[in-house]
DNA sequence: TTCTCCTATGATATATTATAACATTACTCG
DNA sequence: CGAGTAATGTTATAATATATCATAGGAGAA
C-alpha cells in the first residue's frame, strides 16, 4: 500500500456530530427491541467506526480497544465486528479489508460503497435502482442473486472539487 | 467458512476445451504484440486459472506450481498473479480472496462476478449497461468512478435448475 | 566481447488478516 | 440453587500478502 498524501481530515466534509449520536441511539433502540446485547466492547467498536469515515481494519480496532482499557485479543475484535455486521450496524469493505459503520443501521441491505483514492473516505449509498439493475441483469443469465458486493473506487466530490490533481 | 456440499464438478457446465485453448492463444498473441514476457511460471499460473472455474487462492496456486516442478515461494505466485491481473488476463475476486482467469483477456474493464454459493463457480460478465448505471448513479453524488468491484453471491442457473434446495 | 541496464526470479523473513479450540464468566430462567 | 445460554478470555495457529535483498539472464551499446 502506498502512503496517501491526503488524510480524510483534510477533506472538507463536515462531521455531523448529531448524526453520529443519532446512529448510536438508533442501534441502542434496535438492540432493546430485538433483545440483542449491545455490550461495552460492541458499543465501543461501533463508536470507533462512527468516528472514522475512512473505515478501520480489525487490528486497528483491536489497538483502539486496548487503548480504551479492554485488554483484548484478535477474536474479541472480530466477534464484535461479526455482531455489528450480522445485525446491519456495520459493513465490511471487501476490497480493502476494512469495516465501516452503516449509515442505515438495522436495515438489512446490499450497500454500495464509494472509496476515494485521495482521502480514503468511504461513503455508502443505497441505490435501489442500481440493485434492481444488477438483479435484473444477472437474472437474465439465470443467476439468482442473494447479496452483492459493490465497491467503487475513484475520487469523491470533495477531493475532485479541491483542485489538486 | 463452512464446507460446501457440492463441488463445481457436480455442476453440469460443459468445459469448452476449445475455448480454454483459445484463451491461451489470445494472451500469447497479446503478449507478443505488446512486448510482454509470458514466462513459464506466468503461463502455468494462467493454465491453472483456466482450468478451475471456481477460482484459485494464491497459496493453492503456489501448491500447484510446486507440483509442476517450480520450487516456488509465495512471492513467485503473487508476482505471476500481479502480471496476469495488471495485463487484464485474470481478476481477483475480492470478496473471496481468489483469482480467476478473465473471459475477455487483454481488454481492460470492470468485470461483474457471479459467485455460486452451491458449486462455488465464478462466472464473469461484462455488463456495460450495469457499468453505465453505476457510473451515473455515483456521478449524481459527485463521485468520479475509476474502477468498480461488483461481486454477486447467489445461486447459478445450473444449481438452481438442479432442484436440490 | 564485455559492460550495463533492465526484467524476472530466487530466497528469506515478516506483515497483515482471520479463525479454531477450549476455558471461563455472567446472566437468565426455572 | 442448578442448568443452560450468550459472551468473553486465552492460546495457538491458519490464511493471505508483501518487503527486501540477492541472483540470473537477455538485449543493446561501446
Amino acid at each position: 500500500m502506498t502512503e496517501k498524501k491526503v488524510s480524510a481530515r483534510d477533506c472538507l466534509f463536515e462531521r455531523d456530530e448529531g448524526l453520529l449520536k443519532k446512529s448510536m441511539e438508533t442501534i441502542e433502540q434496535y438492540c432493546r427491541e430485538h433483545g440483542l446485547q449491545l455490550t461495552p466492547v460492541r458499543k465501543k467498536v461501533f463508536e470507533f467506526l462512527l468516528d472514522e469515515p475512512r473505515g478501520l481494519g480489525a487490528y486497528k480496532i483491536l489497538d483502539l480497544l486496548r487503548l480504551s482499557g479492554f485488554n483484548s485479543q484478535p477474536p474479541a475484535a472480530y466477534r464484535a465486528l461479526d455482531f455489528l455486521v450480522e445485525n446491519g450496524f456495520a459493513h465490511k469493505v471487501e476490497s480493502q479489508n476494512l469495516f465501516v459503520a452503516c449509515t442505515k443501521p438495522g436495515s438489512h441491505h446490499s450497500p454500495v460503497f464509494m472509496i476515494c483514492k485521495k482521502c480514503d473516505r468511504v461513503s455508502e449509498t443505497q441505490s435501489t435502482a442500481l440493485d434492481a439493475n444488477i438483479s435484473d441483469s444477472l437474472r437474465l443469465s439465470g443467476f439468482e442473486i442473494e447479496h452483492a458486493v459493490i465497491e467503487a473506487e475513484g475520487i469523491c466530490s470533495v477531493c475532485a472539487g479541491s483542485g489538486s490533481s
